[in-house]
DNA sequence: TTTATTTACGAAAACGGTTGCGAAACAATG
DNA sequence: CATTGTTTCGCAACCGTTTTCGTAAATAAA
């Protein structure tokens, strides 16, 4: 309704809009004095700029997108926490786009980041992701990109994760000396490095540990609806494992409850031990040991380098690598 | 960097700006043939509009904000969820705000919103909340909010809840009926409609049923950080409650935590229903008795109704009240 | 053939800020 | 006094797209 725009001001004040958009900006150009007029007078009116206006013509958005496999999920809910903190603190929107999963989701999702719309973008790839194309062009576009948690290796720009690797490694000897001899790593996907780095540590663990190859073994979890089959399946095999390693938060409630049907005990016939920031952990029947991961500490992270990406060319994001070590602990799913 | 406008365009086909821009937006005023080869160009020049410029001049954005309070809470990552699926359809960008339960921090969101960001704004108020007219300001610009979840009454507009006073009732005669004799109602804030309304629901039960004023308790765990310790007070009394009701999610762990800490036994000393979207309910120790919101629904009926606010002005908002029902889930907690 | 009517397009003014540059006013310097 | 410098402001172009209005040519109606 009430239209006060800079000419509005100017009109009032009899000044010309080039020096209320300066005065308003704290130009050197201006005198203290009309800067105060203007000042006055914009709160007074409730002048409020038009962001687009600006945008266009100074060709930043002020804007990140962030782009999420889903959100119902303790990890990302968390990160975007973390994220939402440092874009806030530096005058930065965020807007959020969900892959479901999918890659030509994201592909869609990106397409349009090239837009203008953002300045640059914060992802965590889908699983059914393995082509690059849709985030070299945004490279290509100039606008930064960050990786946090489930990067894309063929891509050259900085990434934030946890100690993948040493996590899935630490979980496996976790299992190992707490007595299991037939462990069991569930996974969600054949290409996202989060799982594989994960499951490359629990290989390394049972290789060295000298468990036997038919003593280890591995399930896809590639589809949600399909998690509970795969588990019971997996659970009533007559030589069922004796540990299970869940790689993502959402494999937790299928295993328990399977176990639970099953009347498999947790933790004397099954260890269970989980990559998870769940704040249920502790009251899960029974408690659930953890890899916990630094999710809002990860989202911050990102976000700080994204801005350095954003505000300073000269920064080069290629190199940076951060990675912030997950926690294991110890509760009563693997006593 | 490769910088393909619509001028870019114009120029390789020897036509004016406006006719691709016509053609573009596939006017009647172009001819097919001529459509064609724009269209094509487009493709092959990998053109993508600069949607600022385009919201300058229709004074659309096409997109709309989400206020919450926080976003590490199942209900509100879902909620997000059912929002952004009707988004994506409609072709709407999605603004993530949190007002970290602060009041001033809500305030300045909605500033910000006025500035034509957003056709509108979706919010579930901070706890703090109490006032109206940082809402009533956007009302004043014409841009359409709705409420859901958590509502400010003084506001006349759109607003998606569930049945929470019918939910308060329902979780106190649950607990009644399985025998509790002094219940306590533990809140979160002594102004939003969600509590009040889950309260009032409480209270009506409890006076229906005749439990002397004594034996019920109403507990406010307004301060996070304060929570642990309140609900420890309260659950060493001489006479302590022996049903609980957790009026939002994230009062079960510690509920969970104190008790397993002071060896009360749940659901034999003490029974506890939550209103909660966990998906870990049926997991935990033990497994927990739930008023189940829709949130996914919730956030997707409110979006809808945004939308028609936003699209058609002729919509009126003010009367619109949707209310979607929870289900109470019985499992052990409260056995 | 003349007069309407369509069809297909272009010119130009928006939308609301931002910014390079020039200019006037005044002060300082030689 | 002439010259140079500083301060403070306005003009006008610009960002990329949309939209109103005008018009030339082509077609249809008279």
């Amino acid at each position: 309704m009430s239209k006060v725009n800079i000419k509005v001001l100017a009109d009032q004040l009899q000044l010309s809009v080039s020096t209320i958009s300066k005065a308003l900006r704290d130009s050197y150009e201006i005198s203290d004095e009309t800067k105060k007029k203007v000042m006055e007078l914009a709160t007074q009116l409730n002048y409020i700029p038009n962001p687009y206006a600006s945008s266009l013509r100074r060709k930043k958005s002020k804007t990140i997108a962030v782009v999420l496999p889903e959100v119902a999920d303790n990890f990302f809910s968390l990160a975007i926490n973390g994220i939402q903190s440092i874009a806030e603190s530096k005058g930065y929107h965020v807007l959020i786009y969900l892959s479901h999963e999918k890659y030509a989701n994201e592909k869609n999702i990106l397409e349009d980041c090239q837009s203008g719309r953002v300045d640059g973008v914060l992802i965590s790839i889908s699983s059914e992701t393995n082509s690059a194309e849709h985030i070299n062009k945004l490279q290509t576009r100039n606008i930064p990109v960050v990786f946090f948690d489930r990067e894309q290796e063929a891509i050259e720009t900085a990434r934030v994760t946890t100690n993948d690797f040493d996590c899935g490694l630490m979980a496996a000897k976790h299992l190992l000396q707490k007595g299991c001899r037939r462990p069991a790593f569930l996974s969600i996907s054949q290409s996202l490095p989060i799982c594989l780095n994960r499951l490359e540590g629990f290989k390394a663990a049972v290789q060295q540990a000298g468990v036997p190859e038919e003593d280890r073994q591995i399930v896809y979890c590639t589809d949600n609806d399909g998690m509970y089959d795969q588990i019971k399946l997996l659970l009533q095999q007559p030589n069922r494992p004796d540990g299970l390693i869940a790689s993502v938060e959402k494999i937790v409630t299928p295993v328990y409850l399977t176990c639970h049907e099953l009347k498999i005990n947790i933790p004397n016939e099954v260890k269970v031990i989980a990559f998870a920031t769940l704040d249920t952990a502790p009251i899960l029947n029974p408690p659930l040991t953890t890899i916990t991961q630094p999710a809002f500490e990860i989202g911050k992270a990102a976000a700080t380098l994204l801005f350095k990406g954003i505000e300073k060319s000269s920064f080069d994001l290629r190199k940076e690598r951060m990675i912030i070590p997950s926690m294991l602990i110890e509760r009563e799913s693997t006593k």
